[in-house]
DNA sequence: GGCCTAACCGGACTTTACCCCGGTTAAGCT
DNA sequence: AGCTTAACCGGGGTAAAGTCCGGTTAGGCC
C-alpha cells in the first residue's frame, strides 16, 4: 500500500481555494497587486483570514498560484502544442520559441510575477518552469561536455532576469519594442551556445 | 556654478549611518538576518526608529548597503587588482575570472544577498555590478552582430540567478562541491558564448 | 443512518515594517 | 559670535502579515 497522495483535498477546500483565487483576480484586476491584503482577500471572499493563510501560506504564496495557473497553459502549448513550441521541431528552433513564448508571457504577468518574490516570508523558491523544459530540449541537443544541468539553470536565469529587471524599473514599458529586443537577445545567445550546427 | 552634489552630507547623519552598519553586521553575526528588526537595530545602536528609516528608506535597504560595501572589494580588485580579475588579460579570461570571484562572493554572502529581496519596499532593483562589467569586457571582444546590452544582462543573471537559487534552497551547502561546478559552468558558457577564438 | 477523527474554519492576537511631525541641531554666512 | 535654514532626530501611531487555538464539519466506517 503506497501513500502516494496522502490525503485527497476536502471538497469545501478545494471550493474555498477557487474562490479565493477568483477574488484575488477580481482585486487584482480592480486595484493591482499593491492593494491586494489578505484582510481584504478574505473578507471579498466571505472566508476568515486564518484560511486564507491555511491555503496559501503567505501573500506571495497567492500570486504564486495565480502566477502558476497562468503558466499551465503555457506549458500545455509546449507540451502538446503545434511547432515549434510544441513537439515536433528541431530542438534549437523550440528553445528559441520557447523564449518567445516566455518573453510574451512575462510582458502580460509582470505584476504577479513580481509579486511573488514580496514578503519576508517568500514562497520557497522552485526551480521555475522554464528550467526544466530547457532541461529537456538541451539533452537533445549535441552539446560535448556540457553540464546540462548548470547549463539550463543559466539560460532559465538569462531568460527572465533582465525582463522582469526591465519591467520593474518602467511600470509600462511592456510595449513590443523592448520585448523584441529580448527576443532578438535570446535567439542570439541560444544560437551561440548550441552552435548553428545544432539545429 | 554646477550643483554636481546637491549637498554634502552632514556629519552627524555620517556618523549615525556608520554606526547602525556597524550594529547591524553585529546583529547579523550574532543571530541571523531573521533576527534583524528596525526596532532592534535603532535601539542597539542608541537612536530611533524614524533615523534608521531614514538613512536605509526600508529594511532591504540595510541589506541592500552591507552587500554594496562587500561589493566594493570586489569592484576595486576588478578595477585595479592583478590580472586576470584585474586589467592586463584577454577580456574572456576576465569575464571567467570574474565569473569565478562572483560566485565565490554569492556563496559567502548569500543570506545578506537573498535578505535584499526581502520586504514588499523591496530596494529599487538596480542593475547589479556585474552587468556593467560584463558590459565592458563584453565590447573588448569581437562579437558581430550581438547585442551587448542584452547579452551584458542575460550573462549576468545566468551568473547569479542559478547560485543564489541554490543557496536559498540549501542553508548551509555553500561547500566547495557545488560552487566549483557553477564556476566550470561559467567558464564553458563564456568560452561557447564567445567562441575560443576570442582569447 | 450514526459515530469518529482528522482536517478545516474563524477571527482575535502579536509582531513588525513603515509613516509622521513637532522639536532640535549642524553648517554656512555675515 | 549670532542668525537662518535645511536637514536631522525621536518615538508614538498605523496597517498589514502571520500565528494560534477552540469550535465545527466533512468523509470514511460500522
Amino acid at each position: 500500500m503506497t501513500w502516494g497522495t496522502p490525503r485527497p483535498e476536502r471538497a469545501d477546500a478545494a471550493r474555498n481555494r477557487e474562490l479565493l483565487l477568483a477574488s484575488a483576480r477580481e482585486l487584482l484586476a480592480e486595484s493591482g497587486p499593491e492593494c491586494l491584503t489578505m484582510d481584504l482577500l478574505a473578507e471579498r471572499s466571505g472566508l476568515g483570514k486564518g484560511t486564507v493563510f491555511r491555503r496559501f501560506g503567505s501573500r506571495a504564496g497567492i500570486f504564486q498560484a495565480l502566477l502558476d495557473d497562468a503558466e499551465r497553459d503555457l506549458q500545455q502549448q509546449v507540451l502538446s502544442g503545434p511547432p515549434p513550441l510544441g513537439p515536433g521541431a528541431p530542438p534549437v528552433d523550440r528553445i528559441v520559441a520557447y523564449g518567445t513564448a516566455r518573453v510574451r508571457f512575462l510582458a502580460e504577468h509582470h505584476a504577479v510575477a513580481r509579486a511573488t518574490l514580496d514578503g519576508r516570508h517568500a514562497a520557497g523558491r522552485r526551480r521555475p518552469l522554464s528550467e526544466i523544459h530547457l532541461r529537456v530540449l538541451l539533452r537533445e541537443v549535441d552539446l560535448p561536455g556540457a553540464d546540462i544541468e548548470v547549463l539550463a539553470g543559466q539560460l532559465a536565469y538569462a531568460l527572465d532576469g533582465p525582463l522582469l529587471l526591465q519591467l520593474f524599473a518602467g511600470p509600462e514599458l511592456a510595449g513590443p519594442e523592448p520585448t523584441a529586443r529580448f527576443e532578438a537577445g535570446w535567439r542570439d545567445l541560444v544560437e551561440r551556445v548550441c552552435g548553428v550546427s545544432g539545429r
